[in-house]
DNA sequence: AACCGGGCCAACCGCCAGTTC
DNA sequence: GGAACTGGCGGTTGGCCCGGT
């Protein structure tokens, strides 16, 4: 038996929503809560809207805490350094930036901070320098962002990495984490490269793309030796390099490396890439797997 | 003035994971 | 144990706005 729907959607109004709209919803949710049911909400509220979009009404807009306007350079940064370190995860990310919400800032990062990057108006911290970040602003103290990060997983979900791979050289970041009480997630993104590992694609050519266990068994792992697999780049910069590499939809290193990419886009880069082209998720899933039974 | 294209962002869609019964 | 349901998430879309031609 399939899904039932959230709602019915012959009866429920969609698109913008009005002032009306609006005030009814934000009236209601201050007077009475949520209820812990968003499904049922916009019946009680007398909305004729689908109760997901109330909530995303509520949370993206509404909400009394949200911050608009522009963000600032330091917001910057710490989007740059969190995409750097763990992708598109930007629920994490926004928790990191009171006031914000995950689709403010994946339409930030979308449609502007990506570009700036590119530009070269914003750089990717290094991990080094992302520590020293976290741990210098005041907003994000070591055992806040812990709190912060329990709040996005609870007890048991940091299963949800467990699809994607961990990228590091095995000597990067591990030191440093014995040294902070971290959670799985900072753990997580500890594991990732830094910027020193483009300074070595561009010493010796080559993007170093390490295999590593499954995010669920981090925290058993920073002492494993990982094996490694080298894609040799073309004899252009290391900058263009990316940068074309970005232009078949890899997106930044962090994609790349993690074999968060299709088949398909392998295929796509093959004339250019052929290494790519031979490499898949599913050979990186299994090289993995490979490195944990040794 | 009309048209066009790009930027921006609110909203929607579909999937997944957790919870309840 | 499994079906039904809900919340949450990331990706995508659609429409408005604005500048250029």
């Amino acid at each position: 038996m399939g899904r039932a729907p959230c709602c019915d959607k012959a009866n429920v109004k969609r698109g913008p929503w009005s002032p009306d709209e609006d005030a009814a919803l934000k009236s209601y949710v201050e007077t009475h809560g949520t209820g812990g049911n968003w499904i049922a909400l916009p019946r009680k509220a007398g909305l004729r809207r689908c109760g997901k979009s109330c909530r995303l009404r509520w949370l993206n807009y509404l909400r009394p805490d949200i911050k608009h306007g522009g963000f600032t350079e330091e917001e910057d940064n710490i989007i740059c350094s969190f995409y750097s370190q763990m992708g598109s995860r930007w629920s994490v990310i926004a928790s990191q930036l009171p006031g914000r919400t995950d689709n403010d800032v994946k339409n930030y990062w979308n449609t502007k901070l990506k570009k700036k990057l590119m530009a070269g108006k914003v750089t990717l911290k290094t991990m080094s320098d992302n520590l020293s970040t976290l741990d210098s602003t005041p907003s994000l103290p070591v055992g806040q962002r812990a709190q912060t990060h329990n709040l996005a997983f609870p007890a048991g979900q940091t299963q949800s990495y467990s699809r994607q791979s961990i990228l590091t050289d095995a000597n990067s970041g591990f030191n440093k984490t014995e040294s902070l009480s971290l959670d799985p997630v900072q753990l997580y993104g500890l594991a990732f490269v830094d910027g020193s590992e483009f300074g070595e694609t561009s010493r010796n050519n080559h993007i170093n793309v390490s295999m590593s266990q499954e995010g669920s068994s981090i925290s058993d792992s920073s002492s494993c030796a990982l094996d490694k697999k080298y894609l040799s780049l073309p004899e252009n910069s290391e900058a263009e390099a990316i940068e074309d590499l970005m232009d078949f939809g890899f997106g930044f290193h962090y994609d790349l490396v993690n074999g968060l990419y299709s088949q398909d886009k392998a295929a796509d880069a093959a004339p250019c890439y052929p290494e790519l082209a031979d490499l898949t998720y599913d050979d990186i899933q299994l090289q993995g797997l490979n490195q944990n039974l040794i």
